[in-house]
DNA sequence: CCTGCAAAGATAGTGTTACTATCTTTGCAG
DNA sequence: CTGCAAAGATAGTAACACTATCTTTGCAGG
């Protein structure tokens, strides 16, 4: 079985859809490893061009700028990670465990998925890791938010944040939750490999660990109450 | 009583320290209303020296770039936030009651301190709050985090891990919650004023809700064996 | 087979950014 | 009054972030 995934994107997020051809799909891959090796600060479209065999000029008729390319590999990243997670979780009733997958499923490396043949997820949650507060953290964000740019993440949110309150349905905060798990996934990955003194993960460097903390920060909050 | 506070900082930070002289207090200044203003990204020093009346040369001679200028903004505020700490907690014995004031201080505004005068620390609070994570999420982190320009955020992370133990003994994640109760208040606060689905604390806008929020996940979290 | 049209390639050009260099002026300390 | 450091003035460069325009390619419909 040879099944291609293909996720719709919002089309402000593009100038023309780069899954539609052969060279959106070659800026799409090579800009994933461009950014993965220099950082998205040194990225430019100059030398993905030249990465690609293509021109400046080129790459702008599909992504405004830069920072645009960012939104969409990040609204594209969290697409397939709300794919993954629906699949991840289904015909799993108990929402416990279904919490338990999705925290697993946002700290633990991701392998490549064969589904997505122009998109390393692997590489692309690094990327993620680093990179993906910056597609929002702009003067430019209310902007982009009314352009629905950012509706792949806030739909993963608000999984999250139902799943939370399927486990403990007088917790307050349930949304607020929702986003730290995912922001803290990310940052206490990056901190025990760049700031690890920043975590308690510096000795073993193991993504099981920043899962137990997940769990235990999740499953502590919403237990409360039933312990009072 | 007229105290000007001076906050030592890492010499790495700068090639000449701007405290020492007025042109040197100017950048500090205006790079706050300016990052404010229009983001870091369109942060130039060209611009900055017009508005402070003097030439991009000039300032080059007291930064590196403008990203270094971000890290020494980032690490005065790290300092200056630590001072607060222990000034804020000082003579409070137990340990909760501390980390209740460590909360608020990170998620509440803050008026600004007029024992530095060429700092308003209100805006640049907001200026860590939207900027802050840019100083390390860089591929140069690692060189960075080697010459100790990011100490004072470790540090204040380090004590708040300590009261965190002094609440919890036994406690597993001391630093990594500590590092969470930081980014969060500021993440919490972005969110809640730039995208407002991923909090609960859309309808009011209110920083006393964070704080409530922030308090609720460490306490549940420190808490939780003496529950079981 | 020709026509038309869209995608892509090729090339050029502009204003801005991120620096670096050098020379002059200012102010003050010895 | 001399010397020296800080700051001002000015110039220059390579890279970056675009925009414009013109040509070529490929292939779809008539």
């Amino acid at each position: 079985m040879d099944i291609q995934l293909q996720i719709k994107m919002n089309e402000k997020l593009f100038l023309r859809d780069p899954e539609q051809s052969e060279l959106g799909k070659k800026i799409i891959q090579e800009s994933i490893q461009l950014i993965y090796k220099n950082g998205f600060e040194a990225f430019t479209f100059k030398k993905l061009a030249i990465d690609i065999g293509s021109t400046e000029a080129g790459i702008y008729r599909y992504f405004e700028n830069k920072h645009r390319l960012l939104i969409y590999l990040t609204a594209w990243y969290w697409s397939w990670l709300e794919y993954q997670v629906i699949f991840q979780t289904n015909n799993i009733q108990d929402p416990m465990v279904k919490l338990k997958m999705v925290i697993k499923l946002l700290a633990t490396t991701i392998e490549d998925d064969t589904n997505t043949r122009h998109v390393d997820e692997s590489i692309l949650h690094q990327i993620i890791i680093t990179e993906g507060t910056k597609a929002y953290l702009t003067k430019r964000v209310s902007e982009d938010n009314k352009d629905q740019l950012f509706k792949p993440y806030k739909d993963l949110c608000a999984i999250i944040g139902k799943m939370i309150l399927e486990c403990s349905p007088n917790y307050q905060y349930p949304k607020s939750l929702a986003s730290t798990i995912i922001e803290m996934a990310h940052f206490q990955n990056f901190f025990m490999n760049n700031l690890p003194s920043l975590t308690d993960f510096a000795d073993n460097k193991d993504e099981a660990d920043i899962v137990r903390f997940l769990e235990d920060l999740v499953f502590s909050s919403i237990k409360r109450p039933s312990c009072l």
